[in-house]
DNA sequence: TCCGTCTATTGGTTAGTCCATTAGACCACA
DNA sequence: TGTGGTCTAATGGACTAACCAATAGACGGA
């Protein structure tokens, strides 16, 4: 559009917002481990001082600080900004809007599920140790005797899937399914509305789909995984639309 | 810790922050398509107005809101806060961050790229159009020229793969691999630093896949698929560790 | 027609003030 | 001895009033 034909030797003289530039500096610390997770910022009135500007400004940094999950505020005595220990909760929420916004349907989000579960199936198989088998089967007793009560478990659900990714024993795979939590109690939620009665069928395919991993069978496991898995899509498609709200 | 025998008879009583309260209305008023993207927000001193707060406050609430990705502020005359697309930039920034703070390795996160982009393989031999295809070919094309001059082909890298995503006609698909974007360019620039002359060769293997797309066979996709990925991987495993700036 | 200027709108920043919450010190009473 | 109030200082939360900076659009002259 405008005319630029010196390319960048004209750079852009705005510094932009100066609570930007105060994120980014302590984005920065933060990155470089120079500040870490429990380290306490100092005040909003000594960080005035220290990069002179008014409190409102600090503010806005901690503000947009807190808001990207880097720092949590604590008020009172002793209170102030400390850097949070890095979590996979804001990321989940970040892809949690990004579905909502872009009208994702639940058959997508599923489908996504899938190609993830079901990729890792050959790293579990090869590398869940016995702490993971027994803390899955954990998880199925749970959920069978939560299933005698009226507890339907959409939690232990959601629980048994991040711990099997666990079990790859890939940190990067296990926040990315972490991230996808929020969306996936979604979309169970959205399932339970289609058959209420689905929760034993789903447990006894969680304990099948241990019992290969333990063998060892990934192609076992991966056929079990797909079942399972595709018949909550399948559900899922037959799943009323537009009922949000 | 503490005695709780009675549950949560006893409740919170705090109210938390007013900023927070105007960001959750905010939200929620764009998640229900009340507000959709382009909307533009009254202007800080009618929002005061609004709400009955001072504008401190509102500037605080419009800060969390554009560090969560759903308002862009623009100043000047006819400014204010715009409502924006769902984009997938910023969810890219939170994993990004998750990834540098957890100081995941260049192998974890190469990995979890490994799952998703093999797992995929089926569903974009099976859906891929033409159009898909000329696409990835053009770019295929532009890395080559590229290649001839000095430049190394990173970006390019990059835009294949996310192309290569979307012809999943999956839009969760999509939208993941581009918030892998930032770490998969950081992973990536890694390698370069390892074998600078990786170049041709990472070009021809793109060709090569998408020769077999073309040919909807996807066994040799998702073994020239696994040799491109694996590739890369065993050229990280043997980079320097620790160099980050 | 085109270019400069003026103006109103709107976000960015400051200073100063007061309130609410909290941890810790201290003290009185049982 | 210890249990529960009270006081105090530190710290974040919120408000007011004012000014600065950027910008779009209107207006007017060459």
């Amino acid at each position: 559009m405008r005319a630029e034909g010196k390319g960048d030797l004209l750079n852009r003289v705005s510094i932009g917002r100066i609570s930007e530039v105060i994120v980014e500096q302590v984005r920065l610390l933060i990155r470089q481990g120079q500040l870490s997770a429990g380290d306490r910022l100092p005040s909003e009135r000594e960080l005035c001082e220290r990069f002179g500007v008014s409190r409102v400004t600090v503010r806005e940094a901690l503000r947009v600080l807190e808001a990207n999950g880097l720092v949590e505020i604590r008020v009172g005595a002793r209170g102030g900004a400390f850097v949070t220990a890095p979590s996979s909760r804001l990321v989940g929420e970040g892809i949690a809007d990004l579905i909502t916004l872009a009208s994702l349907t639940a058959v997508e989000v599923t489908e996504s599920r899938m190609v993830f579960e079901l990729g890792i199936v050959p790293l579990v198989c090869e590398r869940a140790t016995q702490e993971d088998i027994d803390a899955l089967y954990e998880i199925c007793d749970r959920s069978k005797k939560a299933l005698q009560g009226d507890d339907y478990p959409l939690e232990l659900s959601a629980e048994w899937h991040a711990r099997y990714a666990q079990a790859a024993h890939n940190r990067a795979i296990s926040m990315l399914v972490e991230s996808l939590h929020g969306p996936l109690l979604m979309s169970l939620e959205r399932a339970r509305e289609v058959s209420p009665m689905h929760g034993r069928r789903g447990v006894n395919e969680h304990r099948a789909l241990v019992d290969a991993i333990a063998a060892r069978d990934a192609t076992a496991a991966a056929a079990q995984m797909a079942t399972h898995l595709k018949r909550t899509a399948e559900r899922l498609a037959k799943a009323p639309r537009g009922t949000s709200a």
